[in-house]
DNA sequence: TACCGGTACATAGCAATGCTGAATACCGCC
DNA sequence: GGCGGTATTCAGCATTGCTATGTACCGGTA
């Protein structure tokens, strides 16, 4: 994609990744590939582990250790009370913000 | 709203902006009032005119100075070709935001 | 006159977030 | 030993919205 949705892409990717822990746990590496799967094919490697830092630091996931067969141990996570609550409100905000581009999309005010 | 809310708003205030230019010519003073009433309360003053004169350098809207009866005059601004163009571009990347995150929302949860 | 509120625009410095680019580390296979 | 895939981390940068403040024009009013 370009720099619009770079742009985008801001304060919505932590509601991506918290809905996509919502459903499952899971670790860096593997999120950025279901990212890139989903379309995002830009996305860069270090702006998920930075986000994930961010996440942990705020208190919205726990995280475990997990050895891996094919590297370097993967850090998994898991969202907890608090990151649910936090997605709660994303979706409230991004609902907000959807109404309202959907209806200039649409025609007009 | 609140921190969630500015962080979203990056990358989409300019796409807002664009699509109530493409409604019709307004001015700064208008845009902000007009988005104060549509519940985006807390839109900060100065956001919308740095957000003007940024499209203004990129090329996107021409510009007409009017003056007013109440202070002092306005600068008018109007989508050109090239706002139509890049408005038609943020359409297209905020449908595939849009959709992805639809499907999530309800997939999810 | 002097002041206030509403209209209208501008800007310097800050905070948050994604990207670039590079480094580190583990493993199997040629 | 070297290569490619897996897996994480970090420093420095660009963009963008917010805060706070300043400028300017006008009418009403005390």
């Amino acid at each position: 994609m370009g720099k619009q949705m770079t742009e985008m892409l801001k304060g919505t990717l932590e509601g991506i990744v918290l809905a996509i822990l919502a459903v499952r746990s899971a670790y860096g590496y593997e999120i950025t590939a279901w990212l890139r799967d989903q379309g995002f094919a830009d996305i860069a490697e270090g702006t998920v582990y930075a986000l994930l830092v961010r996440i942990e630091q705020r208190g919205f996931v726990d995280v475990e250790k997990v050895p891996s067969e094919k590297g370097p141990p993967r850090k998994v996570y898991s969202l907890n009370t608090q990151g649910r609550d936090h997605l709660e409100e994303f979706w409230r905000t991004w609902s907000f913000l959807s109404e309202r581009l959907e209806q200039l999309h649409r025609g007009g005010n």
